[in-house]
DNA sequence: AACGGCTTCAACCGCCCGGAA
DNA sequence: TTTCCGGGCGGTTGAAGCCGT
């Protein structure tokens, strides 16, 4: 039997994006849903290789993509949980829900990398003043320390969450439990107002692109015969922001949501120390932190991107979450912490 | 204005892992 | 059990832009 190759090479485009190739890319997501790349490429008629396609996606037409400008809680983030975790961007850039790894990637090979050799030497005894990061790197650094209050402050956070999760299924919570409950069985977590500016971001992107590219199409018109009909383009790009526009309307359900979202999200919130890192969403479960409920969101963004009204068949669709059976099952937990757990340690004063 | 070195970051490459056949 | 493939990840590359001379 055997599959056919990913992709034949033959033909294959490489290189920058176009704003018509994005354009086709997220008007097939929005249609289909991310996942199933390989069917990307055969199905859009796109020539590049799914590989590319996942990438171009992920890395910067998904929704709720920041770009650019890291602020100083995300640097110290990074930071942090480079420290902790080494080059293991995937799963930095799940504690960080705005940024791509291949961003983090990429400020940390240009800007951290540097920022915190120079303050190693600063704290060496160079007599340069570096007093906004020389705290940030004595904690980074000395990881034997660092290592262990994380581990802890996760060990109580996640406890802290799961009691909150617990409180907010509890059967006295129960009409809690079945508002927040949408049509397709899984809880929403995430306030309806996120979502809207998530999409937008996206339309945003590629908005951008084409303010640029038709700027650039004028210069090289000739130079591109693919690309001339910026109408249909225009209007292609007005239906995917219609069409989110839609998808960020408040359901009951959602609006009921919001409660315990936020209850759920101060115990998260305390996961790492501070707030939020967008201040306009710190209430935002959504861009919490963990690899699961990193997960949890994706699932629940292709399901709003495959049909917003989508999985009124509760039968068929699981009852919990990702997110919640990860707060349930202890062993998960407990593997995840064990991830974590890179080195013995002593200190005991966190908490 | 022209040039060269430096920086940034989007995209590619190659490896690995898990699941399906 | 083995093989194959899709998807995910981290490392690397190279084009484009920036900046100093």
């Amino acid at each position: 039997m055997g599959r056919p190759p990913c992709c034949d090479k033959i033909g294959i485009k490489k290189g920058p994006w176009t704003p018509e190739e994005d354009i086709i890319l997220v008007s097939y997501i929005q249609e289909h849903g991310p996942g199933n790349w390989r069917a990307v490429p055969t199905n859009t008629g796109l020539l590049r290789c799914s590989k590319s396609c996942r990438l171009r996606w992920t890395n910067y037409l998904r929704p709720g993509i920041k770009r650019g400008n890291f602020t100083d809680q995300e640097e110290k983030m990074i930071i942090h949980l480079q420290a902790l975790l080494g080059n293991r961007w995937a799963a930095i850039a799940s504690y960080l829900r705005q940024r791509t790894d291949n961003d983090i990637k990429n400020y940390w090979n240009t800007h951290l990398k540097k920022k915190v050799k120079k303050l190693q030497l600063a704290a060496a005894g160079c007599s340069e003043d570096n007093s906004q990061y020389r705290d940030e790197l004595a904690s980074a650094s000395s990881q034997q320390i660092s290592r262990g209050q994380w581990e802890r402050r996760l060990q109580t956070d996640i406890h802290m969450a799961k009691q909150a999760l617990c409180a907010a299924l509890s059967p006295d919570k129960a009409s809690i439990l079945s508002e927040l409950k949408p049509a397709n069985g899984f809880i929403s977590y995430t306030k309806p107002a996120v979502q809207a500016p998530a999409y937008a971001s996206s339309t945003e992107n590629i908005a951008k692109l084409l303010k640029g590219w038709t700027r650039n199409a004028q210069k090289s018109a000739s130079s591109n015969s693919g690309v001339t009909d910026q109408n249909s383009i225009n209007n292609n790009v007005n239906h995917i922001a219609g069409a989110e526009s839609a998808s960020s309307e408040e359901t009951p359900s959602k609006v009921a949501s919001n409660s315990t979202a936020i209850e759920l999200s101060e115990a998260f919130e305390s996961l790492f120390g501070f707030e939020s890192f967008d201040s306009s969403n710190s209430t935002d479960l959504s861009q919490s932190v963990t690899p699961e409920s990193s997960a949890f969101q994706d699932y629940e963004s292709k399901q709003l991107l495959l049909d917003p009204s989508a999985g009124a068949d509760d039968d068929q669709m699981p009852q919990l979450s990702l997110l919640e059976k990860w707060l349930f099952d202890d062993q998960g937990g407990k593997d995840y912490l064990n991830d974590l757990k890179l080195d013995d340690h002593e200190d005991t004063d966190m908490f």
